[in-house]
DNA sequence: TAGCAGTCGGTTGTGCACAATCAAATGACG
DNA sequence: CGTCATTTGATTGTGCACAACCGACTGCTA
């Protein structure tokens, strides 16, 4: 049975903690599933299509992601890789490794400061870069989206990535 | 204060205002990058929070969405779980078997079909639909959407996927 | 009815992701 | 100087995800 959506949630919105009153909950709770259903897909059909393309380089999509940060930025420490990518160092490092080994990057500790380990290009790694120029336009073609669609898709789920961190924050903070 | 990716690129072009941009490929490129990076993110971000909150009830994430799919149609089959949430065997088997063991679902061969596996809930799988009531009501709070917002990412969303599974399928005829 | 192509799960191997834990280096403080 | 908390990567263990492959079952067809 479909309820009507349209009644009102009008209500002052806190953003700090409301309990949540809404007797329509039905609704919301399908869009709630439906929602983190279809992200998971989205997800996963993301790196469907990146999988063969990549392939051809040699590479997998998140390592993809770490060559696109080494590739801007000539050289970059684990601790930033990380941050940037939101991936821990039990992921990164043997990622990081399988990089290493296929001559794609090199790994070396930084002089400056013993504990960390800086990641830069080999000349390989810097050649890939250009084999690797259309992936975004084939990939880009295949969503379908324009400028704009893109844009906006690309906001709303950077809002909703820094409401949840803020949310798991919040959480965080209360122990 | 926790930044998120979608960080201001170096220059200082607003997104959405492009008065004509046709042959502006660099902004694309980087609206691609971001757009893949942003999912990634959010999905991990959406799998951060429930995490904790499943972890009471002894569930992973894709765990979950299996009993929901249970909880909903009563029984599914293997094959049927894998098309409606996009997991192959080789996921489902292994996922399927520890829920299984935590007792809260039966798998056995169809009668009808030897070669087709039918999953239900236990009882204990029944009961705990019971204490993930309240799931989705914290997940939702949690991500700071209103139900027009949540719609609209939704069907955002959906239209990508269906086009990068497009993709995909062309792709796949051509060999 | 005998054979065979297609269907369905399962297994194996590789890689991503996180939690928990550890060791080494650093830096602040007495 | 020595102590100790912090930072930084690495390691281990569990679980998700897919590709490639296997074996059993089914259903069609010659």
């Amino acid at each position: 049975m479909l309820r009507t959506v349209s009644d009102r949630t009008d209500e002052a919105r806190e953003p700090g903690d409301e309990p949540m009153p809404p007797a329509d909950s039905e609704q919301l709770l399908r869009l709630e599933r439906q929602l983190c259903f279809v992200l998971h897909a989205t997800s996963r059909a993301f790196d469907t299509l990146y999988r063969p393309v990549l392939a051809e380089l040699g590479l997998t999509y998140p390592q993809y992601l770490v060559m696109l940060a080494v590739w801007e930025h000539g050289e970059r420490s684990v601790k930033e890789l990380g941050q940037s990518l939101r991936l821990d160092s039990g992921t990164l490092s043997p990622l990081l490794k399988r990089l290493e080994k296929a001559g794609f990057v090199r790994r070396e500790r930084s002089p400056a400061d013993e504990r960390s380990v800086v990641v830069q290009p080999t000349e390989e790694g810097i050649a890939l870069r250009e084999r690797a120029g259309d992936i975004p336009r084939r990939i880009l073609r295949a969503t379908g989206l324009d400028e704009q669609q893109l844009s906006e898709l690309h906001g709303a789920l950077s809002n909703v990535t820094s409401a949840l961190d803020k949310a798991a924050e919040e959480i965080d903070r209360r122990e």
